[in-house]
RNA sequence: GCAGAGAUGGCGGAGUGGUCGAACGCGCACGACUCGAAAUCGUGUUACGUAGGAAUACGUACGGGGGUUCGAAUCCCUCUCUCUGCGCCA
């Protein structure tokens, strides 16, 4: 979302990002913006004359009153009541309006970075640096399930009688594994300096409807049965509306936090071979981190957020790359975003396995997050950034996928050992 | 879950239909006093919106939402949260 007073000043950039994110169709929106705004701008002014002389005029009849002068006092009443009955005309045209302008404010587009590349889709997305060398094994690498099978490690056929498609059970070294990658990379992140943190995993429908979309709701969302409570899909959920309408002193700032939380998503509409297993699922397990910052340092946190997933990756060696998201597969939301992929040898290509964004203060302003700017005295957006961790049962994926070994065995690198119990190898059964 | 009490500014805490954006105290800022400080005295000190170059003016907000009334912090309904007691429970 943003600053109404930016798109009054700047008709024409908002024109030219909405068309560098190929929006064409979102061009009127700006227009439409405008005169909403001035609408809203007539209303309340005459919305503030009328309250003003409703004010005075219920202040004389208070005097009258205790004057005695009843009949007086009836009087303006009388003339109170008239008054009264525009001013409550001039409220609702005037929330109609609020909410339309809202509503336009909503789908358009917040202003993107001068480095993101100008593209259509994800197609164009720019592959920015790599890591670590992505090579192809010397010998055919199975599917993740088959692996996971031979290993012990998985139980799908439970997991569908018990909870259907889209669950599962990992089971002995495999869970181990999972639990192994979480608890190393949140001493990953307290290292960095981060605050660790595990919220709440169900929200209240006004957090969740301040946090996203409501089509991103509809497609993502479950809802308990009987209770205003969604179950998270991401702790950043709960995380970014733990801030929400509060102002913040500077000295709070930079807030940097590391969450845990399992994840719940409806993934309504994903199919295709690449997506079975545990590729997408209903429930994961996730560790997160968020940054609230000044306007001025959010891109400096940008880019230490992203690399860290990077090193984190790579201290476990899996080759990883950033891809860079360009304009048109950038959300509405965002400034500024990346896609940390790791190898996948059996594919030959890179995939998802994290997502860094800058949403500079589109998300603030929506949410009411502020910090008191000593400097002005004034109380200004925050710029939020969010960024994965590391999600293991997809980065598992990239793990199996990278660390297995010509017979069968999975690899396990230095860094995780001292959480699997010493062990270098998870061995088939 | 049941019963009772409560939610007011940065904090504590008055206020139960009009003169309340809110007494009083603390804190904070500035000034006076002082070589300097403490103490003391004085002045100021909520946020958001609209108009304005600004000073400022007007409006809105006393947990959230709705209602009664010419007028609501104050009365009614509802939701949320907190405290106390009981019950239940890792």
């Amino acid at each position: 979302m943003l600053d109404i007073n930016f798109i009054r000043e700047n008709p024409d950039i908002v024109r030219e990002n909405i068309r560098k994110k190929f929006q064409d169709y979102k061009l009127p929106l700006v227009d439409e913006v405008l005169s909403l705004d001035k609408k809203r701008r007539e209303l309340q002014q005459e919305g503030d004359t009328r309250r003003a002389d409703r004010n005075r005029l219920a202040k004389q009849i208070g005097t009258l009153m205790r004057e005695g002068k009843k009949a007086e006092a009836e009087e303006v009443k009388a003339l109170s009541k008239a008054n009264n009955e525009r001013v409550t005309e001039i409220e609702s045209e005037s929330a109609e309006v609020e909410t339309a302008l809202k509503k336009a404010m909503a789908l358009i587009p917040n202003i993107i970075a001068d480095d993101v590349p100008i593209g259509k889709d994800d197609s164009e997305n720019v592959q920015g640096e790599t890591f670590l060398k992505a090579e192809p094994k010397p010998f055919e690498v199975p599917y993740h399930l088959d692996i996971l099978e031979s290993l012990n490690g998985i139980d799908l056929d439970s997991a569908r009688r018990t909870s259907g498609n889209g669950f599962y059970y990992l089971t002995g070294d495999i869970a181990r594994l999972h639990s192994a990658v979480l608890t190393y990379a949140r001493d990953f992140m307290i290292d960095k300096g981060f605050t660790y943190c595990i919220p709440p995993f169900m929200i209240r429908s006004e957090v969740v409807s301040g946090v996203m979309s409501f089509e991103e709701m509809e497609g993502m969302m479950y809802k308990i049965e009987g209770e205003d409570l969604y179950l998270i899909g991401t702790s950043e959920h709960s995380m970014i509306g733990r801030f929400m309408g509060q102002t913040l002193p500077e000295s709070a700032l930079p807030q940097t936090l590391t969450s845990y939380s399992p994840c719940f998503r409806k993934e309504k509409g994903a199919h295709g071979l690449e997506e079975r297993g545990i590729y997408r699922i209903h429930q994961f397990e996730k560790q997160e981190m968020i940054v609230l910052c000044k306007p001025e340092q959010s891109d400096e946190w940008y880019e230490k957020m992203w690399r860290y997933t990077v090193e984190l990756f790579t201290s476990m060696e899996i080759p990883v790359r950033q891809l860079i998201c360009c304009s048109g597969d950038l959300a509405d939301l965002k400034y500024k975003s990346c896609d940390i992929e790791a190898w996948s040898p059996r594919q030959g290509k890179y995939f998802e396995v994290g997502s860094c964004s800058n949403l500079t203060d589109a998300q603030a302003r929506r949410l009411g997050i502020r910090y008191k700017n000593e400097k002005t005295g004034r109380n200004e957006f925050v710029h939020t950034l969010n960024n994965t961790v590391v999600a293991p049962p997809r980065m598992l994926i990239a793990f199996l996928e990278n660390h297995l070994q010509a017979d069968g065995s999975v690899y396990i690198p230095e860094v995780l050992r001292k959480y699997m119990g010493g062990k270098d190898k998870i061995r088939i059964k």
